[in-house]
DNA sequence: GACGCGCCTTGATCTTGGTCATGTCGGCTG
DNA sequence: CAGCCGACATGACCAAGATCAAGGCGCGTC
């Protein structure tokens, strides 16, 4: 494991720090843990950094325990049996992956793929299972990010059956925008991808070429330009029209 | 609400019975209940029979309480802002539903339609509070809900991405078999399909037309053979091939 | 610098499925 | 019985994407 280099964008952190002062945990299921039970966790977690195409776990993996992202980005896949594969979701810093493996004891579905380096904690069966029991709070808390991941992926399949290509495309554009989005120096809403183009088609059940052409198109249209991976939205409300965004 | 006629392919059951006896209920979240907590149960619920075509609830209604079918046929829809339907989930007896949107305190996301004549309990959301503080096991019992359903509608939206209309539509009639198949006079595999044409289309996101070129297509191959609507399954083998079912 | 490689783009062509128009069948109703 | 309506089928045509083939560009390596 190599210490990421520079460039990267990820948050530098020191991975050998306690959860106490881990700044993605408040977003985490572990936020109402105390004092004496986030030293468990300290305690038992493994803290990892991983390069991009690396793997934390494969489809079909038993799912011995919780991991924990810290920073980085990574990607939940799906290949059926033929061979092609899915990007179902993209998890950043502060979520955990691998509950529903754990918590149903059933082998892992999906396949967890690092696209930007990470350092990721991993957390073992038995202590989850030991403070499942201590803290009632924490079922709530996976009840509710379950709850969550269904409203999303639930949004997704009826997006992947009722609109075209080019709606979708324009859509996780917009997911993007609303996590990494900022202004640039022309006031231009901006947001730089972190991933590359045929990841983008997996995530919406296209070919890479597709994703080509739709990129072309969406720039003829004025809708907004693309270079390299920086995208710049001309036109947010005809974007977010497109995407079948509701204001 | 008219006493569903003969020959509709459900569950005689008394709408006035109580859910100590109700056949669905082991297979419910309520299956653990203690006598007391289901007598609360029982006298607070409404139970109602509903014809095909009528609305449990609306996209967008406010999440009162919660739905347990009690035999019947209910179809989750979304609707986008186009007016296009997607038929997400099909639920039959022992299912609740609408439990999402009672745990986040948010709006339905569906909108859930009764396809064939149904009897179904509503429970009111001060009960289901109630409830949940009383019985700690009816919390885990949701959360194994929600991490089934999330299993499955991820599978779907996968399947969605990754495979042909052909490959989707044998799925979905591989999934009626699984439910309701049985072998014939002949002993081929057979299953009476519950829903038309066009909701079969709105469950793989096509056309009511591909659906019939589909048929004719799959009936030419030899796999099997559709008469209204019962199916026959000639090359179950090929079958199950072709809707990428592993065994 | 030459080469190879991964990522991306582009064009030509083909396939899949959508759209539109029309027809049939069966059941229901005046 | 005539007329109508909903569900389904079918044909002709069209459009969206997939597939196949080729080439460009940036980058690391020998």
């Amino acid at each position: 494991m190599d210490y990421p280099g520079p460039g990267m964008n990820m948050t530098q952190c020191n991975p050998s720090h306690n959860c106490a002062n881990c700044p993605s945990r408040q977003t985490t299921e572990w936020r109402d843990l105390t004092g004496a039970e986030l030293a468990l966790v300290d305690q038992a977690k493994q803290t990892r950094m991983f390069d991009p195409g690396t793997t934390l776990y494969d489809q079909g993996d038993e799912g011995g325990g919780i991991h924990c992202i810290q920073s980085g980005l990574i990607g939940l896949r799906r290949l059926d049996e033929d061979g092609n594969s899915a990007l179902l979701r993209l998890c950043s810093g502060g979520t955990t992956i691998g509950y529903r493996a754990y918590l149903t004891k059933e082998a892992h579905l999906n396949w967890a793929e690092v696209m930007t380096p990470s350092i990721v904690c991993f957390i073992e069966r038995s202590y989850v299972t030991r403070l499942l029991a201590a803290n009632l709070q924490l079922g709530e808390r996976f009840l509710q990010h379950a709850i969550e991941d269904l409203s999303e992926v639930e949004s997704d399949y009826a997006r992947s059956m009722t609109r075209s290509m080019k709606s979708r495309f324009l859509h996780v554009l917009m997911v993007f925008y609303e996590q990494l989005g900022y202004r640039d120096d022309t006031g231009s809403p901006t947001v730089e991808l972190p991933i590359k183009r045929g990841e983008l088609a997996e995530m919406i059940g296209a070919q890479p070429e597709s994703i080509s052409r739709l990129i072309r198109q969406v720039q003829m249209e004025g809708l907004l330009q693309i270079d390299d991976r920086r995208v710049q939205i001309h036109d947010m409300e005809a974007v977010l029209r497109k995407a079948g965004v509701t204001f």
